[in-house]
DNA sequence: CGTCTATTTGAATGTACTCAAAAGCGGTGG
DNA sequence: CCACCGCTTTTGAGTACATTCAAATAGACG
């Protein structure tokens, strides 16, 4: 028999993104580091692994330790948006439908080998329950979120393809060099032909 | 002279919509009420005027206790984009700027005469430091804003404009009744001619 | 009542999509 | 290592969506 690797009880907190990220903005004890990761099941997953499935419940917050993934919405024709992506040091879910527990609306997929720490809907109030002081880690996330997002509905009805073509490339520079043209081209909203003309006019 | 109308000592705190508001998240003592309203400056405002100059300093985080505004970006070629609508019982800001303390990318302004409680951004974190009870109810309020930004962008890249303004008619149907179609149009992201004309199509 | 702005209508133009086909690229199996 | 396969990207023609500009009509407000 080989032996199974147990888990380390001695990791250095430092190497997890996860409590890095949450340090950013309040301050834990070790003690608490080690209760907030034992909220949190650890999971490494597979390229192209599917997370949440659009029209199954979605039960799961995720943080992106490694990897990256992609969220998108299919349509009734079939045609695919994309919601958003996530790199390391990323939050991602169908946010709606995980604080609804409603189905979700979106599926989320991996775009390489990745490891995510998961948090589920009940342990997710339940973590906020005994660790307060979280509640302002995760007022300023979810701040962010919503000013990027309407930054974003900002750029979309307002600036030409060009120029927020231009600008995915100059804000989201990791993630540009991940993904595929097509999938740019579903987060931007139009079809992937369209995209190659738009950055292939000025070269005549 | 006229008699000046003095604060209210004993004004009934339910008919606060700003308290009312807080504690559909989280409860407060009437000490507690106090100290939030403490916080805030009450400040009514008459139609058109505007609470916020794009290109200025951003001060304030508003909650609408009466009345109605909009927040929009205006581009380099002077066109609008309308970014919210709020109501009554509604927070509104160009929160980006509020939260970084740089100069506004929108301006707001009002719709009608309305009575706005205001906070400041140096007493936003000062009321979060001294009722951290607050950090849930902001958590809740930013969660939430964030997962309509998002939907919003998914409608914008991802559905014909019909259904769009199908949609926003349905989804807030109080906003709807309150402003023009050329603000509706420029929160579509849309012409108001081209607003007009799909509107109209089906009448033959 | 008069003025100012919003809404509608239409023609001409530009933006973006569909469909189809060719070329490029990456991964997989032989 | 090479050849094939599937998917992405490019290119192009034809069509639909959306804009600009202009002018007429309708509403709102003082």
């Amino acid at each position: 028999m080989t032996a199974i690797p147990s888990h380390n009880e001695h990791e250095i907190p430092e190497r997890k993104l996860l409590l890095k990220n949450v340090q950013k903005h309040v301050s834990l004890t070790s003690d608490e580091c080690e209760t907030v990761l034992s909220y949190f099941s650890e999971r490494p997953i597979r390229r192209k692994d599917k997370v949440i499935l659009q029209g199954k419940p979605c039960r799961k917050f995720c943080f992106v330790e490694k990897g990256s993934l992609r969220a998108y919405h299919t349509n009734v024709e079939g045609k695919e948006s994309t919601i958003m992506f996530a790199v390391e040091d990323w939050w991602i879910t169908d946010m709606g439908a995980f604080l609804n527990q409603t189905l979700a609306n979106l599926s989320l997929e991996t775009l390489e080998d990745s490891l995510l720490f998961e948090l589920e809907a009940l342990k997710f109030q339940a973590l906020l329950n005994e660790l307060p002081k979280l509640e302002r880690y995760f007022r300023i996330l979810f701040q962010r979120a919503y000013v990027r997002e309407q930054q974003r509905v900002l750029d979309a009805i307002s600036m030409p393809l060009e120029d927020r073509y231009l600008r995915f490339l100059n804000k989201y520079p990791k993630i540009a060099a991940k993904v595929t043209q097509k999938q740019i081209a579903s987060y931007l909203g139009v079809t992937p032909e369209f995209l190659s003309m738009v950055k292939n006019k000025n070269s005549s």
